[in-house]
DNA sequence: AATGAATGAGGTTTCATTCAT
DNA sequence: GATGAATGAAACCTCATTCAT
């Protein structure tokens, strides 16, 4: 924690991620952060502009960060299937690596109502354009059905992640060990896209996409 | 509001939901709550523990309504994908008719970190498992692929519930007059159910079940 | 409690003071008293004007019913002796027979400050004055030190005998079983009053005071 | 009040007693401490738990001051009659000095449900314990009656000046000018112990007592 | 007389933020 | 830049009492 070569921004975030996940956002306090984050009290107030602010630059830096690997993922000459792919394997490794901060982006940034100010939903939209993005592609090439609007389409991916790590977060009846993550993601996308079907395909995409990160 | 003839505790619970979906649960005061219901404050407290206790008594209310609807359509004997059909259709009337409700069941009460008691798991989970048997229903009648665990697949339906609900509430970007709801439904069912394709026998299951309300 | 021949006011009395001595006046609510003396809420109402009058009409009740037996005591031709060890004897012999209304009039009754009225303390002080009379009559014939204020002895026995019951009363790390209430009693004779000896002579004056009652 | 040397939790300490005393605990808000220490009204919850915690700091505070001064009473050479009019002296000079503190710990401190706990009994029965060691000495030297046993002898002292006290604040039929609290104090010795007579051994005692303050 | 639902005033405490060092 | 003591607004809930039946 107390590392001299991280910037105390990222110090204070990283902490303050640790807190959220384990206390939720209303019920800790700031003081809680600043002693996970083992700074001043008010050095909170130097780096931040208030605790909305704190939670609000978790969602910002990370919900950026997931849109310049999906704007890659878009660029490749993948398939629409693999990019999708791609991006179900990011969200699902990022929640392995870091559940804490899968836990914030879902549960609490939501909860906020300072979240829903236009430059956020902007931000939080760019995400839902690039899944219909790449919707439309596969229509376009046939891929998948043409009924359906691309942009509820991608309402429904991303629920399916979000609800799914919900479960994986909360529900205590849920056994994890007979559903590693992994399988939920792969059902996730079975049942989503038709289309996807081989392992070997899928193993190949996942590797191409690790590759370009 | 001062209906006579409502129960208070009635009075009081309609209130607490516009008034939660107006301001958000953290954002409102309890005298809110009271004044919107032209009630004593204390009265509040006489019929509820704490304001907790009125969201979650908000939950459980409209959870058990929804379960029991769940329930008759389950022991229907219309087709797995009718069933669904069923169920989609209850929801997003549901959404229709009282949209303050429904965002205070999307929005609030997966704020309030009581929720996440034992107990009120086992009611939210309810419904998944209900909609895990009429999924599991489907792949032994051959309609749905058999490589998608069923409780996987309630997630993913939920899911994508969930978060088309919540845009078609909150997101100020989202052109509603160009996405009906309805339409939004259609299209869910659309990418969820391979099998579900004619109008026809939608109208039809739907009709079936309003008459067996 | 549900008692059909005691008048109401009575059977409020008694449940308020069973209620005050177990919570404690400020800690137990009105509902408590109603429930305890299973008469309906707003009957308490009816009976008594308010909370402290309940409280303060256990004082008067049973501190009246003092002051009539000191009368009596003080009227009859024991010795001053005698008639000090009568007032001990009702006492003490009060707490063994009630020790809960002898708990509320200790430690409730003085706690409120509306008992620091003008009335109140010139009841309250009838019970010092008829000790000081007795101690001056001692005095006169002889029996008591003359150097010492009637009034500051009755101060300094009435003082023995509130300390000591309250010891008995609250003291967790006191031993009931050594120390019976009857053994404090007598000590406490045989600090304040010199003269106070012969076990035959006590024996005697309780006699008579019981028959007197 | 506004006392840059004090420290601010005596400033709090301080104010406290002023205002219990005048309006007594219940009564008093946590807001009128605050004005009267001129402090901001949260800083009292930086330096206190809460209102119970600042009222048991005044006992507590005062209490081990009084029990330090009674342990250095205890091992001088005095005689057990000097001893006890050494502890009386300090109580009675401690009220003059500071009445509304005296007041606090009479009426308010007893009153609070919470002091009622183990430890604060602990230190509490100390006192006790302390006047009973002296009584005792007394008694092995022959100066007091051996037919008391020394705990009960320690709550009759104890008993008297509490009670007097008592009086001294709250009684307005009391007239002080008459009754100037010395003498009180020497009526009360002179009533408790046979053997204390002389005024000049008392002067002596006093004395010597102040001198090793 | 008896009931209990309705009332609203009032107090403690928390906590994000600021300020003086 | 760093610190932590100081700040005061804000909100839930309790509870004695009244009122309508």
């Amino acid at each position: 924690m107390a590392d001299k070569e991280t910037p105390k921004r990222a110090i204070i975030l990283n902490a303050a991620i640790k807190v959220f996940a384990e206390k939720g956002y209303h019920s800790c306090r700031t003081l809680d952060i600043s002693k996970a984050a083992e700074v001043a009290y008010a050095s909170l107030y130097q780096y931040f502009k208030s605790k909305d602010d704190i939670l609000l630059s978790i969602f910002r830096d990370n919900w950026n960060f997931l849109l310049r690997r999906m704007e890659k993922i878009k660029q490749s000459d993948d398939s629409p299937i693999d990019k999708l792919m791609g991006i179900f394997d990011f969200i699902f490794r990022s929640y392995t690596q870091n559940p804490d901060m899968m836990k914030v982006i879902i549960m609490d940034v939501p909860r906020l109502d300072q979240f829903y100010s236009p430059e956020n939903w902007k931000l939080y939209n760019r995400f839902f354009m690039g899944l219909a993005d790449i919707f439309q592609e596969g229509q376009e090439k046939g891929i998948f059905r043409k009924d359906i609007s691309p942009i509820i389409a991608s309402y429904v991916i991303y629920g399916a992640v979000d609800t799914t790590i919900r479960q994986y977060v909360y529900n205590p009846e849920f056994n994890h060990d007979n559903f590693p993550i992994e399988a939920a993601r792969n059902e996730i996308m079975r049942l989503l896209i038709p289309g996807y079907l081989s392992k070997e395909r899928t193993a190949k995409a996942v590797k191409r996409t690790r590759k370009g990160a």
